[in-house]
RNA sequence: GGCGACAUAGCCAAGUGGUAAGGCAGAGGUCUGCAAAACCUUUAUUCCCCGGUUCAAAUCCGGGUGUCGCCU
């Protein structure tokens, strides 16, 4: 194994990435990193579908389970500590596992991005939202074009959240955006093995179907129950999850759990198919599809047996 | 059996003589501080079938088939 290797497992949702990182681990003296925004709160276990006491036992797990979900969390804070556990893992002369669904997160860790720059400016947000609900978004957007006409060619106009985190950092003088591939580049402290789990896309359909409907079982009402019981509602960033926001309207009394529950379904969906676009689209990324096995016992032997002729 | 209504994409659906809206689902994509977020693109050579009228029919007429409702 070399030094500066790192071994990455993505995926889409429900695919099974917990196993598979947790079976690497267990074979190439692991640890995992998880790279995920929703598993990293307390009190949220059935909703994000964390890994189980007896999961976390098989492997040392980080960066799970340890932020206040009234707490307010971004990229920027996860970078700095999934970089401290990488390099902490590698220290003690193990193999980090970077396990999870969240692409951005992942590429904080992947790219030199810098989120030293400029920060958020609340009052400024504020601001321009309520400027965009007042006139439509293409008002903000104009603010931007004077500002810097490239970046407004490349971010739509509806896309207000980009538009006014774009002249966030321009106000704060930050000069022309470029884009994302001319200012970032690799992350030489690594040298990463890219491994995205697939699976046959109705398979995996199913697999989402099947799994909201085991946490609904387990107790996902409850567990919002729980969190609004805290304090928390739809705005808090944590409430956000899916699954967390569709329960919270039930519980509001906007929907029928069974409406909610389809909605839960859709949307992890819709959620997958949006992490295989990103994850597609890194040029060394191997795509492994865990389908073409006859069973998740020959398919862990199947992805261990792989790692092994790459690691 | 009689009367009536309806039949448009996988689903919901607009269009009532001038060359098939829209929504959902599906598919593809974007992404440098809320990312399980936010956003974009795309999907009917054809309107149940057959025939007729017309320069022109999803639209009008006749027949057939199917579905639903009411009556007996």
């Amino acid at each position: 194994m070399k030094d500066k290797h790192i071994l990455v497992v993505a995926g889409p949702t429900a695919v099974g990435k917990t196993e598979y990182a947790i079976e690497a681990a267990k074979a190439f003296n692991g640890e995992i990193v998880s790279c995920d925004s929703m598993q990293l709160y307390r009190y949220m276990d059935i909703g994000s579908a964390k890994p189980t006491r007896q999961e976390r036992a098989e492997a040392v797990h980080h960066l799970i389970d340890f932020l206040d979900p009234r707490e307010d969390f971004s990229v920027a804070r996860y970078q700095v500590l999934a970089r401290k556990s990488i390099d902490d893992i590698m220290a003690r002369g193990r193999l980090p596992i970077i396990s999870g669904g969240t692409g951005l997160y992942l590429n904080s860790i992947l790219y030199d991005m810098d989120f030293a720059a400029a920060g958020g400016d609340d009052a400024l947000r504020e601001e321009l939202t309520a400027k965009a609900e007042k006139e439509g978004p293409q008002a903000v957007h104009d603010i931007l074009r004077d500002l810097d006409r490239e970046a407004a060619d490349r971010i739509h106009p509806n896309n207000l959240k980009k538009v006014i985190r774009a002249i966030e950092r321009l106000q704060a003088g930050e000069g022309k955006l470029r884009p994302f591939d001319r200012v970032v580049s690799e992350n030489k402290a690594y040298e990463p093995l890219l491994v995205c789990l697939t699976r046959d896309r109705g398979e995996l359909y199913d697999r989402i179907d099947r799994r909201v409907d085991l946490l609904i079982e387990r107790g996902l009402v409850e567990e919002v129950q729980s969190l609004t019981a805290m304090g928390l509602t739809a705005d808090d960033i944590s409430m956000k999850g899916i699954g967390y926001k569709e329960i919270i309207e039930y519980l509001d009394g906007e929907t029928t759990l069974e409406d909610a529950v389809q909605k839960i379904k859709k949307n992890t969906r819709h959620y997958a198919k949006r992490q295989l676009t990103w994850f597609r689209r890194y040029a060394t990324i191997n795509m492994f599809d865990l389908s073409e096995y006859l069973s998740e016992e020959e398919a862990k032997r199947g992805f261990i047996h792989w790692l092994e002729k790459r690691l």
